[in-house]
RNA sequence: GGGGCUGUAGCUCAGCGGUUUAGAGUGCCAGCCUGUCAAGCUGGAAGUCGCGGGUUCAAAUCCCGUCAGCCCCGCCA
């Protein structure tokens, strides 16, 4: 090991000259001078060979024991992740020894001085092959996992495609406007973060789920076109695509239509997908009602670039024999299912497998037909006559060698079922195209939904979305029926932005509030002074905002927004690296005016037993 | 809160019809080696089998509990 003074210092003379990854055939002769991390090292006793790394890339450092004895015996110590300094001259490979693999694979740079800026412990884990380390190492020890190139690449894409937003939005007359981080409970309806007020002993703060409230009052403000890539929080429980904090790049627009917010959407996309990757957006994007995206895939976030619709086939076996559908069918559920190509050979284990999947997303079971060419076959067959056979095949458009699936189940649960089953035969099948971008419009969602738990009507949304145009008479009848002037941005099966066209009138407010069964009293103490803003000239506006990380996930490949979030959380919402949450000290806890009050578990019960 | 998968050397994993000294690859250390690039060759060190309890003459292996990571449900734009 070394100590301080063997170490060198880092001076003017160690400047390095170039990056590592730029040097090409045209700097040959160029004296360069370096500064990386040693990647790799392969000491052949005579000659030691560097692979020199910093963010740009790898570049061969050649140490030669008669271009200079001193930088050769160094080398020799180099170790992985060690930080050094090199000049040298830049100079073309021997023929044959070049490596195609590397952009700087036509030259090395033999070394005539070497200086080590620091040394490394031996990493805890490598980057060098493709093996997949431990989620917990990585995270544990995130600033080594971040200089993995996968890594290094992701962050990088996420900084072209939030630049790419900003120059966007700033092009188009948006105004990036910050928003506080210290806040009030906003109406989005997740759990909240809290942050004790140290000043007003018994209030506390909650952190933003997004700056929603902020975005409609900076409209009314007359800011006339905002945006932010605002971070949200949300104490609610983490899954592959969510974090306790997240990125949203948060827009609103005053005076808009709903065509005004797509399209200005669109190529915001556009611009980002193009700078970030390098692909051209197709626009403008298809449109799909709640309605239809519900029908025809299962799902309000419908993965369009694949086939394998849905099918429902109630009408066509409510009078059969079968019981399973007739019964479905009376008591209001749906018999639907998808005809999944080439599967009629599907072996009874593969079924049953089938089945329990299904099973495991709530689905009663799983009922199938094979497509031979006497027809329709399979165990259920003998239940239905030859002309309902016949239309099921045709409902399906079923050919000679496929399998027809279905779910027969109240209407959610199908769906649901059916969406997972979808998903999971198009994989099985590689029906999925890669690299196709697939985006798409989710409108007219419904305005509120039933909370059969409370007895109540539900803002789907937010309660300051704007209902349909057409449905304003609705909203007392049948407000189940009235659709939203809220729509979804879905790419590829993923939902990447949502938004509305927001409410700016005190009238149709109060009639929202009173579907909603929230008295006037309530609503002046949550949004008081949200509402007292409307009474002073409040513009027609409206806006969406486009979840960055999910965006950036899909944009780098990735299957987890952990992967492109520089220091997230596990599924507890930990930082493994920080380790934090932790325990806050107890003179900071009576600054704050609070006390801890801990759940007991069996094992401190036991344990206070046993001392009593 | 619930379901599933996983936890063995620094890392990736095998072993898990109970048995002597727990293995492999890689990494690490040392030596040799002048054109390698996942360098090569020789040798070496390295393990609280997640943790706790139980069954047993004997547990990485069987049982119970618990913790952690991941995926999903609930929850959540």
């Amino acid at each position: 090991m070394y100590t301080m003074s063997e170490l060198s210092e880092f001076g003017h003379e160690l400047e390095r000259t170039h990056t590592c990854g730029e040097l090409r055939a045209d700097d040959i002769g160029a004296t360069v001078t370096l500064n990386g991390w040693v990647n790799r090292r392969r000491d052949h006793g005579g000659l030691i060979f560097i692979d020199l790394r910093d963010r740009s890339g790898l570049v061969q450092v050649v140490f030669d024991p008669q271009i200079d004895e001193e930088a050769h015996r160094i080398a020799h110590d180099l170790r992985s992740e060690y930080v050094i300094a090199i000049q040298g001259v830049v100079e073309r490979r021997p023929e044959g020894t070049e490596n195609p693999d590397l952009p700087t694979g036509e030259i090395d740079v033999r070394c005539d001085t070497l200086a080590i800026l620091n040394v490394a412990e031996t990493p805890p884990f490598t980057w060098l092959d493709e093996t997949e380390v431990d989620e917990k190492v990585r995270l544990q020890y995130r600033y080594l996992d971040l200089r993995n190139p996968r890594m290094q690449r992701n962050l990088r894409i996420r900084h072209d495609a939030a630049q790419a937003a900003r120059r966007f939005l700033s092009d188009e007359g948006f105004l990036e406007v910050e928003t506080p981080i210290l806040f009030r409970p906003t109406p989005e309806g997740a759990r909240d973060y809290l942050v004790p007020s140290r000043v007003s002993p018994g209030n506390f703060y909650a952190l933003p789920q997004s700056p929603h409230i902020m975005k409609q009052l900076l409209m009314i403000a007359g800011c006339d076109r905002y945006f932010q890539l605002a971070r949200c929080l949300r104490d609610e429980d983490l899954r592959a695509d969510r974090q306790p904090e997240h990125t949203q790049i948060d827009m609103e627009m005053s005076f808009v239509t709903r065509d005004d917010v797509f399209e200005v959407t669109e190529r915001l996309f556009a611009e980002i997908w193009r700078e970030a990757i390098g692909v051209e957006l197709p626009t403008p994007w298809p449109r799909m009602t709640y309605a239809e995206a519900l029908a025809r895939f299962g799902t309000d976030k419908p993965d369009i670039r694949f086939g394998l619709e849905l099918v429902d086939v109630t009408p066509v076996v409510a009078g059969a024999d079968f019981k399973v559908f007739a019964n479905v069918a009376k008591s209001g559920g749906v018999v639907k299912g998808l005809c999944a190509p080439g599967c009629a050979d599907l072996g009874r284990a593969q079924i049953d497998r089938l089945t329990e999947f299904v099973q495991d997303h709530k689905a009663k079971g799983l009922a199938y037909f094979q497509v031979t060419d006497a027809g329709l076959e399979g165990p259920i067959a003998k239940f239905f006559s030859d002309e309902e056979l016949a239309n099921l095949r045709e409902a399906f458009d079923a050919r000679i060698g496929d399998m027809i699936m279905i779910v027969a189940d109240e209407v959610e649960i199908a769906n649901e079922a059916l969406d997972w089953l979808r998903r999971e035969m198009a994989a099985r099948l590689d029906l999925i195209p890669e690299d196709t971008w697939a985006p798409l419009w989710v409108i007219d969602f419904p305005l509120v939904a039933w909370n059969e738990d409370e007895k109540r009507w539900d803002a789907e949304h937010h309660p300051f979305c704007m209902p349909h145009p057409d449905d304003h008479e609705l909203l007392e009848r049948d407000p189940g029926a009235v659709r939203a002037q809220s729509y979804d941005a879905v790419v590829n099966g993923f939902e990447l932005a949502s938004g509305s066209i927001r409410i700016h009138r005190r009238d149709i407010q109060e009639r929202i509030f009173q579907v909603l069964d929230i008295s006037r009293e309530e609503a002046q103490r949550r949004f008081g002074f949200f509402l007292n803003a409307f009474e002073y000239g409040a513009p027609p506006h409206g806006g969406i905002a486009p979840g960055f990380d999910r965006i950036v996930m899909l944009l780098c490949g990735e299957q987890n927004i952990r992967e492109v979030i520089a220091f997230p959380k596990t599924q507890r919402a930990t930082d493994l690296m920080a380790g934090a949450p932790s325990p806050a000290d107890p003179r900071h806890l009576s600054d704050l005016h609070l006390r801890l009050e801990l759940p007991v578990t069996e094992q401190d019960e036991e344990g206070t037993g046993e001392s009593l």
